[in-house]
DNA sequence: GGTCGGCAAGTAGCATGTTACTCTGTTAGA
DNA sequence: TCTAACAGAGTAACATGCTACTTGCCGACC
């Protein structure tokens, strides 16, 4: 079952093909693959799978052992954590300079994918809808007119996906993640950086706090997780003139899961 | 001439003999080179060169052609605003981190870095010093407790460092440049992080400000460079609740270079 | 029963072979 | 002189061969 993209690399084209295997649990954590056995199947040789696999491994995906295969790497609690912090640090200024510098084009785009993101909840398409909300995403880091930005948060957001497909998340419907993104557009639509800022941040803080909390109700080893984690990289108190963080809202539950 | 570590795989020993060669200018950015004569140079077959170089082809750093060999990019005016930018926004709340988590040891550790770069810098050992400022720049990293940070960030100032080799910076000595990072050490010292935030978005404006202005100098395209580029991810203007970036200081030079 | 040894299978890492392509220079044809 | 076909060298991408290593199994010995 080879995928047929014509255009790219033999490898790249296996680097897509692996990760989806990832995505949707084809390949699972801690089993012991081995390169040999994975061209087989694809019905290729060995070199563009191990250079794919390579690519994965320096992206934190998998771990070869030498003379052993290789595995899928499990995410950790202590992982995810790092990966929302990042994220925090940069979707939030990417959300901000994407309303700022928002044009119509982009204010037409944002509108079409969130629609697109809320009838795919409805019709109750997961994989459809997650690939609108990837695109809701891109198209604000893209706003932001910085690609090594665009590019370091994609794969972040790929490992936040992966835990998505293993741990089913059944405290949100499609439907409320959806308008959980409206905020976040029209802040867009309103060009308000500020406001965008903001809606970027809760968003992300609400998206990891659940992730976080379903990982360790699955028992995952919660060790190293830090119940502050979103916001300990800026000042708890408000200082002047240097890095502040949205204070979380009154409501926002944070930091009670391991009870 | 192999590099003799013995430890890892083959694979990573020649991306760090690559890694210097470019940083030493062994590799000029534009010309075409081959994996066969460079692995024929080393001494060794093409696999682990071509893994290497695939490796830094992922990171930015090279760029594969199809049958006819690979260059070294040359950084654009544009990618190093880019790399500043998120610089920013990485290294300054890991210098608030590091300064809020800041141990004896960490602190003892920052101060006989600072002191190892001055005594380097007497010595006129531009070797020794840039070693020196890379391991207090990933202490602070370190101690920021995000492993995918200080990852990130390693493959950023690499760009960094691969422009300071050619681009000879003759506006600091080495003495101007390690005097520059006093305030972050003694930020670190007093534990206090508003002003380790503050001392390190100073700190990487004012590099990448000139690193800039050099490039620039130099005949590169500036198109698409924006003057504000260290602020346009962060407010203008200051407000309530949201991101914020220290104002720059009255006397601070930002964009005006390109007359 | 329990331990040791060695044998066979399986692997990553490295080396080498093959293919289809690009580019350069040269020569035949106008 | 100019153009175009063509041959040859050189290459990345892909396929395959080789080696040293790890592991599990099985049978011999205590």
């Amino acid at each position: 079952m080879q995928s047929s993209r014509g255009g790219a690399t033999l490898t790249e084209q296996v680097v897509a093909t692996i990760r989806e295997a990832i995505l949707n649990g084809k390949l699972e954590p801690g089993t012991l693959y081995s390169v040999y056995r994975m061209a087989d199947e694809i019905g290729i040789s060995r070199t563009p799978v191990r250079e794919a696999l390579l690519r994965l491994a320096d992206a934190g995906m998998v771990r070869f052992e030498r003379n052993r295969g290789f595995r899928v790497l499990r995410t950790s609690v202590r992982e995810l954590q790092e990966v929302f912090q990042l994220r925090l640090l940069l979707e939030v200024p990417a959300a901000y300079r994407a309303a700022h510098l928002a044009d119509e084009e982009l204010r037409v785009k944002v509108r079409k994918e969130l629609a697109a993101m809320q009838s795919a909840a409805i019709g109750h398409d997961e994989n459809l809808f997650m690939a609108h909300d990837r695109a809701l995403h891109e198209l604000v880091l893209a706003a932001s007119q910085n690609n090594k930005l665009v590019n370091s948060v994609r794969d972040l957001r790929f490992i936040t996906m992966t835990l998505g497909a293993s741990t089913v998340d059944r405290s949100r419907t499609l439907s409320d993640i959806a308008d959980e993104h409206r905020p976040l557009v029209d802040a867009i639509e309103n060009r308000d950086p500020n406001a965008a800022a903001t809606a970027m941040h809760h968003h992300i803080v609400h998206t990891g706090q659940l992730l976080l909390e379903q990982l360790i109700k699955d028992g995952r080893d919660s060790s190293g997780l830090d119940p502050k984690w979103a916001s300990s990289f800026t000042a708890d108190v408000q200082f002047p003139g240097s890095y502040q963080i949205p204070q979380p809202l009154p409501n926002e539950q944070v930091g009670d899961s391991n009870k």
